[in-house]
Parts: structure tokens; sequence; C-alpha cells
DNA sequence: GCCTGTGAAGCTATTCACAGCT
DNA sequence: AGCTGTGAATAGCTTCACAGGC
């Protein structure tokens, strides 16, 4: 099965392979993409393991094959468009951040509460009030939804991206959404990263010993 | 112990927490705290043993006690200062989002290498160049960093600042840091998080049972 | 000799289930 | 009757260690 931390970690592989292909590499072994990916050489055959690829003992992993093999489980074979709420600092960064990163994978619509912001494109990206949020989800067949606004009306504007048709949410809100069972929810909680940075440096002090390196942002 | 995953919990009860006591709340049972956070009664039974603190059978928790554990646990005593590299679209959006949220933990200076920032003030935090890292971290006395420029600089950046005394890294660059031992680093890969929200909803297409809920952003 | 693939062992985290309290 | 505290059971994830291949 490809769990939840497996997928993580070939998002991440993915991005190394691509450099090492880039540079004209054609095989890896698995210690190599290991060492830089900061995860132990069996945690990477096993994660090969999982989607199905395979390697040779003479030369190690065949980079074009692990690319496929990593693509065909992680990217959509059509397109996947989200929709994103709450047009602040943090919503405009992450539009950017996606523009054109993704192909399959793209942020087709905003919406915030402020009017001053209906019609206008921002970052490639047009925004519409929240009140279209039905109609724009469905029209332009959205089924992701990244919520970047307060927690305070995050409960409620995730049900009503569900209710349009939304069945897998990114949430930045720092907020527990309560949504039915089927969709999907994935939690980034930033006031947590940085708590939880800020404890472990403390714990770290003085004794260097065991450290404990925090891996991919799971 | 207060393991990784305690440590995540008890930032997101304390916010429900805080909400409760704001009402008028004096009380809270463990499958009430459970019902609002989206994890287990027995979990939370277990988190808050893990900070000793303990509850009385007939009303459950006293959450002022709560709060008092959980800010002994997570609260610096001292404040800890972060300096973040890289203003742009992410950056700023992380530093407005911090501002004022933590009064112990604070971001404290910002670096950049586009010139045209250089003594500029962005929501409230002073711009530098990179070159000065070393000096500014030592002078304000910074032990966190904060990194939201592009993969392909993250590593020399991530050095530059452990050899000028930070000790915990929050990292939104897409790249594996390497750095010494007890140095703690927590990425955070916005990229990843969208492909395993499009992932696994594409996973629950149709078949909408044993739904795999993602929790908290780990 | 050094690599992959993988059963088995080892850890870590979560849930069960129930004794004890109020 | 319904709660907490917690040993014991379970589930999930990672590493060990080694057989087999090049």
């Amino acid at each position: 099965m490809t769990t939840k931390k497996t997928i993580e970690r070939l998002s991440f592989y993915r991005r190394l392979l691509a450099e090492l292909r880039a540079k004209g590499e054609k095989y890896v072994f698995s210690h190599d993409l290991a060492a830089k990916t900061g995860v132990t050489a069996s945690q990477v055959r096993r994660d090969m393991m999982a989607i199905g690829s395979s390697g040779n003992s003479s030369r190690g992993y065949f980079i074009a094959d692990l690319l496929d093999a990593i693509g065909r489980t992680l990217d959509p074979d059509a397109p996947q468009y989200a929709a994103l709420v709450g047009v602040g600092n943090l919503g405009r960064a992450i539009v950017a951040f996606f523009r054109g990163r993704k192909p399959n994978i793209r942020i087709k619509a905003a919406f915030d509460k402020d009017p001053d912001l209906y019609g206008r494109v921002i970052h490639g990206c047009r925004c519409y009030p929240v009140d279209d949020l039905h109609r724009v989800i469905q029209e332009k067949d959205i089924e992701l939804g990244v919520i970047a606004i307060p927690a305070t009306d995050a409960q409620k504007v995730a049900e009503q991206m569900v209710a349009a048709g939304v069945t897998g949410v990114l949430n930045f809100a720092p907020t527990h959404l309560s949504v039915e069972k089927g969709i999907y929810v994935e939690n980034i909680d930033l006031t947590m990263s940085l708590e939880k940075v800020a404890y472990f440096t403390r714990q770290q002090r003085g004794r260097s010993k065991h450290a404990n390196k925090g891996r991919i942002a799971t």
C-alpha cells in the first residue's frame, strides 16, 4: 500500500531525481538518494517497492523509470483544479507559489469577502465573492480547496466548499475542520510549526546528542 | 516523554481551550476536547498525562490548569527570537502572519539579497542584506531561522545561519537541509502538501469508506 | 564486493478496555 | 452513571540483516 508518509517522500525524491536527470545522470543507488533526502537506504528501497519500481544490483535504479513510476503514482491523469478562499497575505503567497508549478494541479479561482478584490486578477488568478463559491466551483469543475482565512470562518467555508463538490482541502486555518467522511483534509498550521521548532530547539540546548532532526513536514 | 506528535496536539488543544475559557467554561471532558480537535478521547488523556496534568472524574479537566500546563511545556521562559531569510511573497506573508501572535517567539530580522529592500521595514520587521546575517543574528541574540527562499540557495543559507548560532530552523524551501546534529529542522513543503491532497482526493473518488482523513499537519 | 528486495525485528503511536473514583 | 488514568493490545512505520544477483 502507498501510505501517507510514502507519498510525502515520493514527492521529495522526485525533485531530487529531476535534478539528477538534469545533470545527465542515468542511474542512482538507494543510498545516494537516501543521503540527499535524509532518509535511510532501506526506506528508499521500500518506497520504490511500494510503487512497483525496481532496480538492479550493479547500477542501482534507472532514474527515468523512477520518475515515471513516481509520476504514475503522484500525478493525476486529468488535471485537478483548486480554489482558494482568503486572498490575504498568505492567500496571495500561496497563489503565487503554485502558479505554473504543477501543470496538472492548478488554482483556478480565488474567493474573498473584500469587494475591492472582485474581478481582480491576483498572480494570474481571478477573484470572486464568496457568495459565488458554489457556482464557480461547479462551473470550473474544481475538486480541491485551499483555506487561508482566519480560524473563525474556516469551518463554514469548508462546509460550503464541500457542498459545492470539493473533496479535498488544504487548510491553513489553525482549527480542526469537521467534514464528512470521504473528504480529505490536510492541515498546515504555521503557528504550530514555529512553536514546535522553538520547543525542540530549547530541548536541545546543551546536550547535543540524540538529535531529533525534523523530517519532511508530514 | 513529550513527543513530537504530542507537542503538535498541545498547540492545538491550547487554542480550543483558550476559546472555551473565553466563553466562560471552567471544565472540559476529554471527549469534548477530542471531538473538537478530531482526535480520540484516550489520546487527549494520554497527552494530558504526558504534561503531568490531571483531571477529575466528575468534572473532567480544569481548563485553567490545562492551559498552565500546556504553557509550561510549550512556552519559552525567556523570549526566543527568529530571523527570516527570503522576503518574497511567502516570506512577507510569514512575517505578517506571526506578527504579534506569540509574544515570546518573534521574528526580529529579515534578510534578502534584493538591495531595494535593505533598511525597509516589512510588516514591522527590518530587512538586512544577507551579508549581514552573521552579525545581526549574533547582535540580536537570534536562535531560530525561517527559510523562505528557493531550494537552490537554501542549504547555503542554512549553513550560514547555523554558523551564526541558529539552532532551530523552519524550512519552507522544498529541499532537504543537511545540518549538523543538534540543530532541529522542521520542514513545510507546500508543493508536497498540495500533491498529497490531490493524491488522496483521487484515491477516495467513488469508494467513500474507510476515509483517510488528514490530521494536524505533522 | 556492493547492490537490491524483503522477511523479521524493533520502535513509536494509538486505541482498547477496565479498575478505581466521585 | 460516567469520568479519568493506565496496562495491555494493536496498528503503523522504520530499520536490521541477509539471501540472491550482477
